[in-house]
RNA sequence: GGAGGGGUACUCAAGCGGUCAACGAGGGCAGACUGUAAAUCUGCUGGCUAUGCCUUCGCAGGUUCGAAUCCUGCCCCCUCCA
C-alpha cells in the first residue's frame, strides 16, 4: 500500500461531519499522521441486506476514509447473527445456512458499492475466527468483562430496570463484536450511537491483548421520514436505496424542513460551505422546497445514476404541481359478469384497499375517485366493460378493466 | 424450590359477569390547509354476501341465559427470597 498523506484540517472536519462522538480525536489525528492506510472496521448484520438511507450515513463516512487512502473492512457478523443484537425484541436466531449468508453478502455488495470504493474495501465474516474457537476460548473471552459493566450498557440497563428479560447469551454479543476488532487489528471502528458500548468493549479487549486500542467514531441514527424515530423498515419510515427514483424523490420531498438539514449534514457529500449557502438562501426568502429538490436530486443520482435525479424532479413537478397522473399506473384486469362489479370489491381486488370494509370506510371519507370523480355512493357498481382509473387518496392508484 | 405480580387489538394501556368489536394515548390511513411539506384541525382505524351476521382479549377446557371479566389445567414474562 502506498503511503497516505495526513489529512488537512478541512479534510478532517468533513471526515467526522455529523459524527456524534470521536474517542479520541487526538488519537485519530496521530494515527492518521503515521502515513499508512488505516484499517477501518464496520460491522453489519447478516440478515438485513435491504439497505436504506439510514445505513448509508456510515457508508458515507467509510467512503470518506477511503477517499483519503484508507482501507475499509466490511465485516459481516454471520457468527454474531446467531446471538441477535440485544435490542429487546430479538431472540437467539437460528444460524443461517452458508448459502444464505453468501447470498446476503452478495446482496450487500450490490448495494454498498453504490457508495463505497470497491478497490479499498474488504468483505470479511466473523465466523472465520469464531468457528475455530473452542468453548474454553469462549469462556476465557467471557472472563475479561464483568456483569456489572455489562449492565452499564444503556440497553441492558433500561431493560433490567424495566423488568424485561435479558438472556445470558446476550452478554456475549458485545464480547464477540469486541473480539472482532482484536482479530482484525482494527485501527478505527465506527457504528451507530447505539453501538458505543460494543465499540468500547473492542477497545478494552484490544488493550488487554496488547494491541493499540481502536479509535471509535459513533454516528447518529438517522431519523426516518417521520423526523422523530430512527429510520427503520419495521417502523415504515425509511427510504430504501433500491427504491425507484420517483418514490425516493417523493419521500424526500415529504420530510420536514428541519429534517432536511439533518439529511444534508449526514447524507450529502456537498461541502459544508455549500450547505450553509442554502441556509442563507432560505433566510433571504427562498422556498425551502427548492433546496429540498437539490437534496433529492443528489441522492437519487447517487443510487440511480447521473440524470436520474433531474428526471425524478421533473416527474414530481408534473405530478404534484401540475396534477398529472403518474406514468406507471399498475393495470389490473378482472373478469366480471354482465352485472359488473361492486366498487368496494373492485378497490380491494386492485390492491388499493386491504378489505371491503376498508374500502367502504374510504368511500365514506371521500378518499375514493373514479377517473378523478369522487365516489359518494358505497353501493355503486362498476358496469361490465368498465375501464378507468381508480384512486384511493393521493398515492394509491390503479387502472382497472372489467372483462 | 418458595412468595407475589403480569400476559387485552400495530404499540402502550383501561376494562374485571351483560350497555364490549372492547375507554384513552401513540402510530397508521383519509379529508381540510399546503410546498404530496412540517405543524394544525376533523374523521376513520377486525372481517363479511353489511341497519344484520361472524371471529377476537396468552392456550385449552368448564360454570352461566350470557365471559376479556368467574373456575380448572397448561404455556410464557417480571420481581423478591433461596
Amino acid at each position: 500500500m502506498s503511503p497516505v498523506k495526513p489529512p488537512t484540517e478541512n479534510e478532517l472536519a468533513e471526515l467526522v461531519r455529523g459524527a456524534e462522538e470521536v474517542i479520541k480525536t487526538e488519537a485519530l489525528v496521530e494515527r492518521m499522521a503515521a502515513g499508512r492506510p488505516l484499517r477501518i472496521k464496520v460491522g453489519f448484520d447478516p440478515t438485513a441486506p435491504d439497505l436504506h438511507l439510514g445505513h448509508t450515513v456510515i457508508l458515507n463516512a467509510m467512503r470518506r476514509f477511503q477517499d483519503l487512502g484508507h482501507q475499509v473492512i466490511f465485516l459481516i457478523g454471520d457468527f454474531t447473527g446467531m446471538i441477535g443484537d440485544p435490542s429487546g425484541k430479538n431472540v437467539t436466531r437460528k444460524p443461517l445456512e452458508p448459502e444464505q449468508i453468501r447470498a446476503n453478502a452478495e446482496t450487500y455488495a450490490e448495494q454498498v458499492f453504490k457508495v463505497l470504493d470497491q478497490s479499498r474495501t474488504r468483505i470479511r465474516f466473523n465466523s472465520e475466527w469464531f468457528n475455530k474457537m473452542s468453548a474454553a476460548d469462549m469462556i476465557r473471552l467471557a472472563s475479561r468483562y464483568t456483569v456489572a459493566r455489562m449492565l452499564e450498557r444503556d440497553d441492558f440497563h433500561t431493560r433490567y430496570t424495566a423488568e424485561q428479560a435479558i438472556a445470558v447469551h446476550e452478554f456475549l454479543y458485545p464480547l464477540v463484536q469486541g473480539y472482532d476488532s482484536v482479530a482484525l487489528e482494527a485501527d478505527v471502528e465506527m457504528g451507530g450511537t447505539d453501538q458505543k458500548f460494543n465499540l468500547l468493549v473492542g477497545r478494552h479487549l484490544q488493550g488487554q491483548m496488547n494491541q493499540p486500542p481502536q479509535i471509535i467514531i459513533t454516528w447518529p441514527l438517522l431519523e426516518g421520514t417521520d423526523g422523530v424515530q430512527k429510520m427503520s423498515k419495521s417502523l415504515d419510515n425509511y427510504i430504501g436505496i433500491n427504491e425507484p427514483p420517483n418514490d425516493m424523490f417523493g419521500k424526500l420531498m415529504s420530510i420536514s424542513d428541519d429534517l432536511m438539514w439533518r439529511y444534508f449534514e449526514l447524507l450529502s457529500f456537498r461541502p459544508t460551505e455549500e450547505i450553509d449557502g442554502f441556509r442563507s438562501r432560505i433566510k433571504q426568502g427562498g422556498n425551502p422546497r427548492d433546496v429540498k429538490f437539490e437534496l433529492g436530486i443528489e441522492l437519487v443520482d447517487r443510487f440511480h445514476g447521473p440524470g436520474a435525479g433531474a428526471g425524478a424532479r421533473d416527474a414530481f413537478v408534473a405530478r404534484f404541481q401540475q396534477g398529472a397522473l403518474p406514468e406507471d399506473i399498475p393495470e389490473k384486469s378482472i373478469a366480471a359478469g354482465a352485472e359488473g362489479l361492486g366498487i368496494a370489491a373492485a378497490l380491494t381486488a386492485c390492491g388499493l384497499t386491504a378489505s371491503n370494509s376498508e374500502a367502504f370506510r374510504m368511500i365514506k371519507q371521500g378518499a375514493v375517485k373514479i377517473d378523478g370523480e369522487r365516489v359518494e355512493d358505497r353501493s355503486l357498481t362498476l358496469p361490465a366493460g368498465f375501464n378507468g382509473i381508480l384512486q384511493v387518496g393521493k398515492r394509491r392508484i390503479a387502472r382497472l378493466q372489467l372483462k
